[in-house]
DNA sequence: AATCTTGACAACCGCCTACCT
DNA sequence: CAGGTAGGCGGTTGTCAAGAT
């Protein structure tokens, strides 16, 4: 025999989430932690399914999620990891901790796409090609970046702003006590440093992770880490783990998700 | 002002793999 | 080992708001 059911087809409830069904969800989290989709349905009463209740935590609730525009470094990130993965979505988040596959992926299909055709007109029109996949503004092949750059960041090729609807107002209310008291997730101390130092310096030298001059970001199952080869320190960012309650708190109050880069450290290929 | 079209995001569907019994 | 599900992933569709006609 496997495993029983993950829930009962009968009665499930489809379409957009509620406020309620999102305080629901999260309280229940709060308390039992993400992960065993499959008994949230039946504890929470709520009428959807496991695997909906697990979106929309990854997706919309799951704190650490940059909401809003996607920065002309995560947009370049983005189209680089595109061009060297394919519609790996899962693969390409994993380098932009703060932003869902889904997300990625929808911005992709409406922004990206469009942009890359239109830049792809534009470069023929100046007998350009696209760049090659292991395009970095860094390198010294004889690719023309500067105008590509300014291809790919000229006004009529702008992102559009948007704006997430949702219910942070009552979420955050719902939230608050929680993030309070959760753990303190940027900074670990019991990791080996050599072997992430190491690990650091291999993926530099093979240029297989993402990496500015000093720091190089190795996506991870559970966190990225970005480790500064010269000074040696490695720092964590939990994608499971709740982050600090100031860090939500901005994310849930401030309209735009704020520019939190800074809290996220990224690995800057493109600028 | 009403209707139609388009854009953007959220959510669902179906497939695949890992894992449980 | 086999049967069967949970969870993960990518593709697609649904919904709604804003702009155009």
């Amino acid at each position: 025999m496997g495993r029983p059911p993950c829930c009962d087809k009968i009665g499930i409830k489809k379409g957009p989430w509620t406020p309620e069904e999102d305080i629901i969800l999260v309280s229940y989290i709060q308390e039992h932690g993400p992960g065993n989709w499959r008994s949230v349905p039946t504890n929470t009463g709520l009428m959807r399914c496991s695997k909906s209740c697990r979106l929309r935590w990854t997706n919309y609730l799951r704190p650490g999620i940059k909401r809003g525009n996607f920065t002309p470094h995560e947009e370049g990130m983005i189209i680089h990891l595109q061009a060297l993965l394919g519609n790996k979505w899962a693969a390409i988040a994993s380098y932009l901790p703060q932003r869902t596959d889904n997300d990625i992926k929808n911005y992709w299909n409406t922004h990206l796409k469009k942009k890359l055709k239109k830049l792809q007109t534009e470069l023929d029109s100046h007998n350009l090609p696209l760049p090659p996949p292991n395009f970095d503004n860094s390198s010294t092949n004889n690719y023309d970046h500067h105008q590509f750059s300014k291809l790919l960041n000229s006004p009529n090729s702008s992102s559009s702003s948007s704006l997430y609807a949702s219910s942070t107002e009552n979420i955050s209310r719902l939230l608050e006590g929680w993030m309070r008291s959760s753990p303190n997730p940027s900074r670990i101390n019991n990791i080996d440093h050599d072997e992430m130092l190491h690990e650091a310096q291999k993926i530099q030298d093979q240029d297989g992770g993402v990496s500015n001059d000093d720091v190089v970001t190795i996506p991870n199952e559970k966190s990225s880490y970005n480790i500064n080869c010269e000074s040696s320190e490695v720092v964590t960012h939990e994608k499971t783990s709740p982050p600090p309650f100031t860090y939500l708190e901005k994310w849930l109050l401030e309209e735009n998700g704020g520019q939190v880069e800074e809290l996220m450290e990224l690995p800057m290929i493109f600028t």
